[in-house]
DNA sequence: ATCTCATATATGAATATCATGATATGACAA
DNA sequence: TTGTCATATCATGATATTCATATATGAGAT
């Protein structure tokens, strides 16, 4: 018997297209990082912030934290904003919403480290 | 010099314990998985949903499927009832409205596939 | 031109995750 | 007890991710 065979009668769930769910599903990946939320609270709390101050906040090596702000902004998570020598990220207003409500959810979820 | 010593001095932000959002960003990281996404889609408009029957939808191997399904109770994401032969899943109520927005802004995403 | 400083990229090792075939469990029917 | 069927677990190879070190870039100051 091969796979595409059907196997129980219960109710006839239509066909899904997995791939179709590729996009969101990448960015809540992106989600799923504690270093990226870290991040991300910190920008939220702050409204902005730049690599080099995150640096000693998280106390994590300033290349993991550029790495980590990149891949948010590739998929716009967040904007960027260059003054002077800075590079200021903050929280996209598409996404402002979703990031506050995880920010507020935070909490709820400490129980299970 | 060392890691920890302070670069810039923009701001300051207050040091980030980033081990405190290991819990959400375990949760998020579960949703950000295509084949997740789509259980939890068809589930999401089913009400509830057995491996037996989302297998063929997905058409994906049922161990595949059991694994997921598995992983998003264990979290707490997922309610099992088990009914004769049956095993039924469906969204657990405190995160049935984070799953309905999900799924709502699932079309936004598809472009980025 | 050289130094400084913030940022960005490259590389790689360790780790985690994913999907699958094989196998096990457990209830029920014959 | 044997067969069936839905579910669950195991073992594994393939792939992806994470985070660190080393290095590069680029603007501004000296």
């Amino acid at each position: 018997m091969i796979d595409t065979e059907e196997s129980c009668e219960i109710k006839k769930i239509e066909r899904v297209d997995i791939g179709k769910f590729d996009g969101i599903s990448r960015f809540l990946n992106l989600l799923g990082n504690r270093t990226r939320i870290a991040i991300l609270a910190a920008i939220s709390k702050y409204g902005e912030a730049c690599a080099c101050e995150l640096q000693p906040a998280l106390g994590i090596p300033q290349p993991t934290i550029t790495t980590h702000l990149r891949k948010m902004y590739d998929i716009g998570l967040l904007k960027q904003r260059e003054v002077w020598k800075y590079s200021f990220y903050s929280i996209s207003p598409q996404y402002a919403n979703l990031v506050d409500d995880i920010m507020k959810n935070q909490e709820s979820f400490e129980s299970r480290r």
